[in-house]
DNA sequence: CATGAATGAGTCTTCATTCAT
DNA sequence: AATGAATGAAGACTCATTCAT
């Protein structure tokens, strides 16, 4: 009847098979579900308008994830990851610490414009961790990865001689941040943003606060 | 959670009788709300549970308020207009536009360090505007008024000859954004970012920015 | 979002105020609740069925219940106090273990002919306890109880020389499971048992096996 | 649950084919199923569950079950058969009404002793037979044969001339009745009673009830 | 002004069952 | 003979809101 008992200790890392279309379902939903949350809003995307949206039942969600919860979690992952995956591949291009932070910012913005939906889930969701563990557990996961590739690339520039004194940590937040903030902005008004321009500017910003100073050479 | 929202202007012009007690539940509401939203989450902050932390029967917040939106929508105004004019009283006792806008990050940030609580909660609400519209409308609200006065301070800076040529507008969004970044990882994890340090390289980065190529002196 | 948290310690006692009209209600909801289960089972007792037979909203219950669980905790308090209430006066009656042991006997099986429903009820309740932590914990509620007055009553008996020597906990088992055994029969099948013929045996066989060996006088 | 329990005398003259293989795997379900159920609780028990436990798919179990009432009406005949086989086994060796009554009831205890999850189990489908009619179609296949077999007994004795005047069919539900009645207790905790003393007890008590008045000799 | 009581809409979740493979 | 996938019905529970007092 009741009882939420079940011991059941089984988690994500290989909730079970994984067959290959089990794979592909969870994909299709998980796709479809930041769909309805870009449109909809976290709060109104409830399985039942999910499933809808996917044109399944509701409770073909509750087979293939966990529960609401997990969609999320894992809806999360997709977003982080594709962008990641983006992000990381591009800078990869560049030689030099400063054509990298550069690549970095870049790539970014570009990501950014070309996946407007994946950000406006994203802020949606930002603010659904309640309480103080939730948060920081996010941040772990979500801005560190990011800022820990970030202070590679500004830790490399000094070590090469490129880029001023400072505490990479720091600035990576700091830079993190910029970009995080505009993205923002867009994500509540596109128009009232010139995303290319923020980016240009940034990229200005963040160039001349790592130069070395007296040196005019950026 | 519901969020119909209806832009509705009503507010300001005396919705009721407007009497003096009115007014303090209402204050006694809205502060009472911002303290559980940060603590549980927005979506955990029922009526039920908020007027528990007041200390009264949920009804009293239904008469007192159109509804739970109109709750939320009071709180976005007292945490907006709180910080909004402790900055602006930082701002005017600086004169130049170079100290102006130093002025202004560091009220930015003198004011996230003592209102944690306000800014948890801010984060929260800005994820529940499900619809395009909301979204706007709240940028409207939220977003312009800082960018207008950036902008109005970053405008005076070029016509006083102190800063160098840009897009106020643009630059103004890029500022507000670097701000707003760095205080949302640190509403995720207060431990995880370096606040003051930041605070300090945001400061640099204006500073070097705005500064006027070939001449060195800022 | 999800999270089942809310901390909130209050349990049953004194869950609230308890105005009067509330523990009408409640008193009005279990009893009813007590009829469904009877003719319908537990397990097709859904909230929506039994707030259907008291003629209210299905929320009305859980606005005056913690939950289902809470309901069935409270339904069996009244069936066991009930019960319990009415064999205890009965026996209080009486003077003399022999006559108070035949009173409770007979006590048992007058209730039972008189509230049918109520022990169809708790027959069905007592499966529903899944965990063995459920099933000791109810036994310590339900069953200790009677077993005690019995057993007083048999070490009474013990101290006057009216009764043979036997271990008082013992028997007091085998006695009120000779009870509830028949009873259960009699639930299952009101025709197929023969309630006072059955009572009658039994309140012979207490009697003879309570007696003193070689003395015939019981 | 579910329950919609038509009588449906469908069962023993093969309901399909009845491989060889076909039964194994039906008894092999029935076992875990009786495992499962006496531990977490028949309303926890759901297919997926049991389904588990055996280490199949939930499907087998409806394709070798009509449903999951046939499976539980599975259970019970499985439960009550085996119990039946051995005593009625026991009870053929003794010679002699009042040896074999004896006999039924160390018999009885003596398989409760050895067989705690059957009877777990049993007692949890006892109360999962909601209506009227499922009761007494339960009682009349469940405890009928019992009181059938004991009623025997009793009228043997009594026509041997070794027992008192009594209706075998009254003191047959009786005995029966406090066997049960005490395994119920040792059901619920089994710290708690004393099984073998209450069987004692019980032979005692069946022993003098049944003996004729006057003559001291049993 | 305030509140206890009631409500109905809506949420997630569980489950037995069916079906194509 | 078995299974993974899907489904729809039903369940408990939550919540903002209304209303009489």
């Amino acid at each position: 009847m009741r009882s939420k008992n079940i011991p059941d200790g089984r988690k994500s890392p290989g909730r079970k098979k994984s067959t290959f279309i089990e794979e592909a379902r969870r994909r299709q939903i998980v796709r479809s579900a930041i769909t309805t949350i870009a449109s909809a809003g976290l709060a109104q995307a409830s399985l039942a308008r999910i499933a809808d949206e996917v044109g399944i039942s509701k409770s073909v969600i509750s087979y293939h994830f966990d529960g609401r919860d997990e969609l999320i979690e894992e809806i999360v992952n997709a977003l982080l990851s594709e962008s990641n995956r983006f992000i990381r591949s591009r800078v990869e291009q560049r030689t030099g610490a400063r054509a990298k932070l550069r690549g970095y910012v870049e790539a970014s913005f570009a990501f950014m414009a070309e996946h407007r939906e994946n950000f406006v889930t994203m802020v949606d969701i930002w603010g659904s961790f309640g309480t103080t563990e939730a948060k920081s557990a996010f941040n772990a996961t979500a801005y560190d990865p990011c800022r820990r590739h970030l202070e590679a690339i500004l830790r490399q520039g000094q070590q090469d001689g490129e880029f001023r004194d400072f505490t990479p940590r720091t600035l990576a937040a700091t830079i993190q941040g910029a970009i995080d903030g505009v993205m923002l902005q867009w994500v509540f008004d596109e128009e009232a943003v010139d995303l290319a321009g923020c980016a240009a500017e940034l990229a200005v910003m963040f160039d001349l606060t790592t130069s070395r100073p007296g040196r005019d050479g950026r």
